[in-house]
DNA sequence: ATTATTAATGCAAATGAGTTGCATTAATAA
DNA sequence: TTATTAATGCAACTCATTTGCATTAATAAT
């Protein structure tokens, strides 16, 4: 639960909260350093770590393998789309599912499966990556 | 796209195509061996990665960042529940997307993304480690 | 059937994301 | 101001996957 608040912390939380898309350790790393900070990235990756734990942060991890974070506190869950181009990701406004009223228990082979969370991610190009 | 049958290769899609469930390279490997064949695991990845351009067999990606896979052909595409205990992904019957006729062009910003494809998973405990 | 062609394979080393152990630094409490 | 211990940096490690290169073997050509 991050007990102590350091430049380095603080300053990856606000990127992160100010970030319109989830970010990737690297892409944090490469933030920080544009405000003269230049954090090993184990540090990184232990300030996600608590951040993760105390929910502040969501992890989204796309297909190449790299993991993205957002800042989670009061947004609620929601979809995402990865771009095969740019490999940006994009959070999209919903959860198709809560807009749609679908019951994740009924896609199940039978009542003995407990489903604890789960992932819908569209893949293709973006908009951006689309018309350059 | 798998010019040449070898014994390996051969046996590698008699196996994805006998299972039940999609396979990670290692579990391929296992197989392998008790029908006294001991690949390398680099003729393995490269055996998948023609077979998945000849969109014979396809990947799922779980947030453990193992890759597994998938015999393809003929079936329809699903979605997949990822065992949090035994590791174990199961294949659910439809693609909810397509049995609630969802469109995932509404999902998305604007008219400009491109949607190529799309997966749901669900995450939870499966029958077989709940009731053990 | 024999040989030539080149795809398939094996092996070692590399990559890339993420993790761990341990010594050092620094934020907070006393 | 000092003591406590969380946060950090660094090097080394893990694990899945990839790459380069020499070797083997499946198919085509003779």
């Amino acid at each position: 639960m991050l007990h102590r608040k350091t430049i380095v912390s603080t300053k990856l939380i606000t990127i992160l909260k100010d970030s319109h898309q989830p970010l990737s350790v690297n892409q944090l790393i490469t933030e920080l350093r544009k405000h003269q900070l230049t954090p090993n990235k184990t540090t990184i990756y232990r300030i996600l770590e608590k951040l993760k734990k105390n929910q502040e942060v969501i992890e989204i991890k796309t297909s190449h393998g790299t993991a993205y974070y957002e800042y989670a506190t009061h947004q609620p869950h929601h979809d995402h789309f990865i771009c095969n181009s740019c490999d940006v990701v994009y959070c999209l406004d919903q959860c198709h599912l809560e807009t749609n009223k679908i019951n994740t228990q009924a896609l199940l082979p039978n009542k003995n499966f407990i489903v604890q969370s789960h992932e819908f991610n569209l893949h293709g190009i973006c908009a951006s990556c689309a018309t350059n």
